[in-house]
DNA sequence: TCCTATGTTGTATG
DNA sequence: ACATACAACATAGG
């Protein structure tokens, strides 16, 4: 699920903690969401600390914490399945996909993932951890600048434009739905390789990815609200989903690794793109619908 | 049974 | 060394 706003939006369910002491910390005894981190040292230091703030940048969030002057540094990264939740009440017991439970006198903060891809990262220190401060310019600020983009498309000159408006060193925070509603914003095809772009096209995917970031932080990160029916976000997935401004079929399909929805007519694609033949297998499985030909 | 899933990373290849 | 492509990770649901 979780992309630059709805990472934002996770962050803010911890609020509650804020200001409150952490009575106890339970930490799944197998979890891979602590591979590479000192479970122990984690526990034993936020056990008594507070909690004093936390931020998101990218798809990464950082929790502050404080116990007699010594901060502690807690990361998460929700990777494709993981929630950050507040459960209220004091008998509360760790379901088997709760890796992290801050108990507190009155609620637990809990951050939950099934499938695993998450992450937890723990740092004490002084000051903010690496982790953190090396994130990329974020695409909200004004460090992330038309030059780094062109450059970025020079240097990837041969990708796809998904797969690279898919890395998170130059695009922190993009994730799969809003690759594809920038490049449906933008005109551009998902595969288009990055190094055909005039210097006016990459002004547009600038100016749209740009534009898609401030609107998921400002529509998702507050409170999660539906995204207009303009958006192509509400109809990749539908089946049958239409195109909203030509109300063309939607076409599905993996490009750059990733299944992406674009919208023939609107987005050409590159003469070296092999079109896809979209009819119906004989005897396809209902609900299956197209299998694509193979070229030779 | 086989396919999919809003992510990242390790590995193979050129 | 660098750029690119893709399998693997773990689990659930259609």
């Amino acid at each position: 699920m979780p992309e630059l706003g709805e990472v934002e939006w996770y962050r803010k369910q911890w609020d509650p903690a804020l200001g409150l002491p952490v009575l106890g910390v339970f930490t799944h005894p197998r979890s891979r969401i602590f591979r590479g981190t000192d479970k122990k040292a984690l526990g034993t230091a936020l056990t008594g600390s507070t909690l004093i703030r936390s931020a998101a940048r990218a798809k990464q969030m950082l929790f502050a914490f404080r116990k007699e002057e010594k901060p502690f540094w807690l990361g998460v990264h929700l990777g494709m399945s993981g929630r950050l939740r507040i459960e209220t009440g004091t008998d509360f017991t760790a379901g088997k996909h709760d890796h992290l439970v801050l108990v507190q006198e009155k609620h637990c903060a809990i951050f939950e993932d099934m499938r695993h891809f998450g992450r937890v990262l723990f740092h004490a220190g002084a000051n903010e951890p690496d982790w953190w401060t090396d994130l990329p310019p974020d695409i909200v600020s004004d460090a992330f600048t038309l030059d780094l983009v062109t450059a970025f498309c020079h240097r990837r000159a041969k990708a796809s434009l998904k797969s690279v408006l898919l890395m998170q060193e130059r695009f922190p925070g993009i994730g799969n739905w809003m690759a594809d509603e920038i490049l449906w914003r933008a005109e551009l095809h998902p595969a288009r390789p990055a190094g055909s772009l005039s210097e006016a096209e990459i002004k547009t995917l600038w100016k749209e990815t740009r534009w898609v970031s401030r609107e998921a932080l400002k529509r998702i990160g507050s409170n999660w609200s539906r995204l207009p029916d303009s958006w192509l976000f509400n109809h990749r997935w539908a089946d049958g989903g239409k195109c909203p401004k030509t109300g063309k079929a939607l076409v599905r399909e993996k490009i750059g690794g990733r299944t992406t929805a674009w919208s023939p007519g609107r987005q050409q694609p590159p003469s070296s793109f092999k079109k896809a033949a979209h009819h119906l297998v004989k005897g396809g499985r209902p609900g299956h619908a197209a299998k694509k030909f193979s070229y030779p």
